[in-house]
DNA sequence: ACAACATTTGAATAGTTGTTCAAATATAAC
DNA sequence: GTTATATTTGAACAACTATTCAAATGTTGT
């Protein structure tokens, strides 16, 4: 005889089972949304974000960043390293000077892609 | 007879001008970058990214992502008011539960370009 | 080898954030 | 009103992150 206390949080008895097996199965891989999650991570900074719209203009030296954008050398350094390592730049020395643009065309579309859809009035 | 001590930093002084000017003329005003990045930043973790796919898929209330993603109904709630905050998405309530859905299909858009660009080999 | 410049790096700090836990609110049934 | 369920909320905590500062590395010219 016994009596199941009913726990004191959602115990998920309710959950609309055809709806959430539904979704299931058209759910992306979990590896696929947490490289999705990651990459928008790194559009998620307004220091990488305008450093990646000045690249998407022309190939830039660090110093030029830092001073374009009023921040430090070190600062911009650190945010490069971060883009490089997402392989959204690349460098190429020419003496003392490392200059940086864009890796390829994805980032340059997908910023104004998502651009569009902020300031798009509907 | 003053002799500028030169500056242990980079002092700008090289910076190519043509170039930043040219940068500088081009770049989306101030405040359209910030809105920018905090768009991207609400995609840049991976319960979010999860449950608004979810929600492209079907209407869910909140026990059914918890159900869905393993995860507390506490956390899903606390996502759903970032999410709601963001106007992605949109909630109504029939009776005792909160149905969520995408607030419109630039959200689902996103989620697709994006993923396209992440999963495309080249 | 040395000095000057451009960039990188590591440690430290302050600020932000996702989850948990407990308590509160809202709705429906009795 | 009381009970049970579904969701929300606030505080607390741990984990993460962007920037700063100081020191190190790499490159050029002397």
């Amino acid at each position: 005889m016994e009596h199941l206390k009913k726990a004191p949080f959602c115990s998920f008895l309710h959950a609309h089972d055809e709806a959430v097996d539904a979704v299931r199965q058209v759910m992306p891989p979990e590896d696929t949304l947490l490289d999705l999650a990651e990459f928008f991570h790194i559009f998620g900074d307004s220091t990488r974000i305008k450093i990646l719209y000045a690249l998407s203009a022309h190939e830039l030296c660090v110093c030029d960043i830092a001073a374009l954008l009023g921040m430090t050398i070190s600062a911009i350094s650190h945010q490069l390293r971060i883009l490089k390592g997402a392989k959204m730049v690349r460098c190429r020395r020419s003496g003392k000077t490392v200059f940086y643009s864009l890796a390829d065309d994805h980032v340059h579309t997908i910023l104004n892609q998502s651009l569009s859809h902020i300031t798009e009035p509907c």
